[in-house]
This record gives C-alpha cells, sequence and structure tokens, in this order.
DNA sequence: GTATATGCAAAGAGTTTGCAATTCG
DNA sequence: CGAATTGCAAACTCTTTGCATATAC
C-alpha cells in the first residue's frame, strides 16, 4: 500500500512528503470519494497536521499526475477518488452526504448516450449514475 | 404561460412578485436548469434589477412550493428547473458548463437501483445520470 | 544548491442570515 | 392593517492566490 503510493509519486515527478502519503492512504481506505474539508479532518486525525491550502494543492497536483480523479458528485462539492479504480458509480446518503461506490452494468445506457450525442452534437467524454437515499445510520433517526 | 406561472403561486400562497414572475418566465423559456448566478443575470437582463438575496429566496420559496426542483448537476453549483419537467437526465457542456435536458430509458438501470438499494440498506429515493461533453459551440475552439 | 513544496494571510466565489423598510392581499 | 417580501450589509463556507520560508532530491 505504501509502496504504491511511493512508487506512483516517483513515476509522477512528485516528491515523497508525508502529507501525500498521508492523503494517499486515507483515500485508498475509503469506500468512496471524499469531499476536501473532511480529507483535511483525516489527515489532521491521522496526525499530519497539514494546512488546508498545502492539501488542496497536493490534491490538485496528484490529480494533475493522473494519480486522483476528481469526481463531481452533486451537492455542490468536489470530490476526491483513486484512479486506479476504473469505473463505476455512487450512492450518496442525502442526509450525512457520504458518498459509496457501486458497480451497475451500464451498457445499454452508454448505446443511447451514443445515439444522443450525435444528434445534439456533443463529444461524449464521461458519464455520471448517482443514486441518492438514506444510509443504514440515517435511517434509524 | 404568464397564466400558468401566476397559477402556480396562487396555488401555493406565494405572493405574486414582479421577481418571481420573471424567474419562472425565464425558467420556462430555459432548455436546461440553470444556477442561481446565472439566474440573477437573466433576471437583470430582463428588466427586473432584483437583488439577489431576494432571487436566492424566490427561488427556495418556490422549491419549497414544489414549483421548481433543485437539481443538484456536477460542478459544484445548485441549478434550478421546473418541477413541470418530468423526470429525465442531463448532458453537461465540461467546457461552458450549460446543462441541456436529455431523455434516455432508463428502466434497466432502475431495477438494479433496486436491487443494490436492498444490498446495501440503503433507501433509494432518486437517480441522476449525467452525461459529459463538449457543446457544438466549444467544439468550434 | 535549486526547484518544489509549504504555511499564512488575504482574496474570491457562491450562498445564507439579521434586521429594518416596503409591499401584497 | 398584518403578514410576506425585499434590500443591504455582513457573515460563512469552500477554494484559490501571493509571497516569503522551508524542504526534498
Amino acid at each position: 500500500m505504501i509502496d504504491s503510493c511511493s512508487e506512483q509519486l516517483r513515476k509522477s515527478d512528485l516528491r515523497q512528503t508525508e502529507t501525500r502519503r498521508v492523503l494517499l492512504e486515507l483515500l485508498h481506505r475509503a469506500s468512496g470519494p471524499i469531499a476536501p474539508p473532511e480529507i483535511v479532518t483525516l489527515c489532521h486525525q491521522a496526525g499530519r497536521k497539514a494546512n488546508k491550502t498545502t492539501i488542496y494543492r497536493d490534491l490538485a497536483a496528484m490529480e494533475r499526475a493522473g494519480i486522483l480523479r476528481k469526481v463531481i458528485v452533486s451537492d455542490r462539492k468536489q470530490y476526491f477518488e483513486l484512479t486506479e479504480r476504473g469505473h463505476h458509480h455512487h450512492f450518496v446518503c442525502v442526509e450525512c452526504k457520504t458518498v459509496q461506490d457501486v458497480a451497475i452494468e451500464d451498457s445499454g445506457l452508454l448505446a443511447q448516450a451514443k445515439r444522443l450525442s450525435k444528434r445534439l452534437r456533443f463529444t461524449l467524454e464521461e458519464h455520471t449514475v448517482e443514486f441518492y437515499g438514506r444510509c443504514v445510520s440515517c435511517q434509524v433517526k
């Protein structure tokens, strides 16, 4: 895990810093994309008291390097996840806003999208599917 | 059109104000959801120099009344559209950020979603599908 | 040693809130 | 008239930028 982190940074000509290692570890542990404010908290909790500016810059740098992907999941926030997790979709809790990865079969969807893109003269680059509801913990309340 | 606006406001116990009429008209004319900053501009261009606070509050009031729907289309902004436009999906230009309504058949998707929600113990309330690409005008550049 | 990374303060966007003044019904 | 609506200023959150200092390689 830590190994692959160092390797990813090295390959991208990014310097090995403690903050970046912590960020990558925490994203590895996550079961879905995480938004910067929470990433900052988690990083601090992990014992790395990096400045939020640094964290934003590190996330941006690793995104540019292709290590991270900025998933723009609804509700007006940006979220980050590891690029190495292939294409998938998300389940978002409308209450606590946590996002969970889910896998669905979407070839039918894509076929339709291709037809649409021709008709509307859009170039089709990517697509997202998001489900909204309440997660277990938020249903209790 | 204007008639239906007044009617919608009346039914919701919302007072008839010039600003609300202008907002509804402009949303009727739109081919996709619009974000508040643009709504403010369009409202002013339509000759109604309402304060942005008022516009935000009017949008929220009409959303509460069920006249509008807040669509949370990616890229960290909220967008508003008329509720009377039924369920549909969106095509988002990654360049200029405009959002266009599209219709796709998504029953297969929903069936999968229901299965997933049982397994993950999420309550399934809604879902979104978004396609990303470049619109005609942005392809030229 | 040098380019890269960092912290801090400050600036920006978008959005929300408090409060006094205004307007709709 | 009374309740709903408005404008303005100020606050708030998230994110970005400038600049001097520190650090990785």
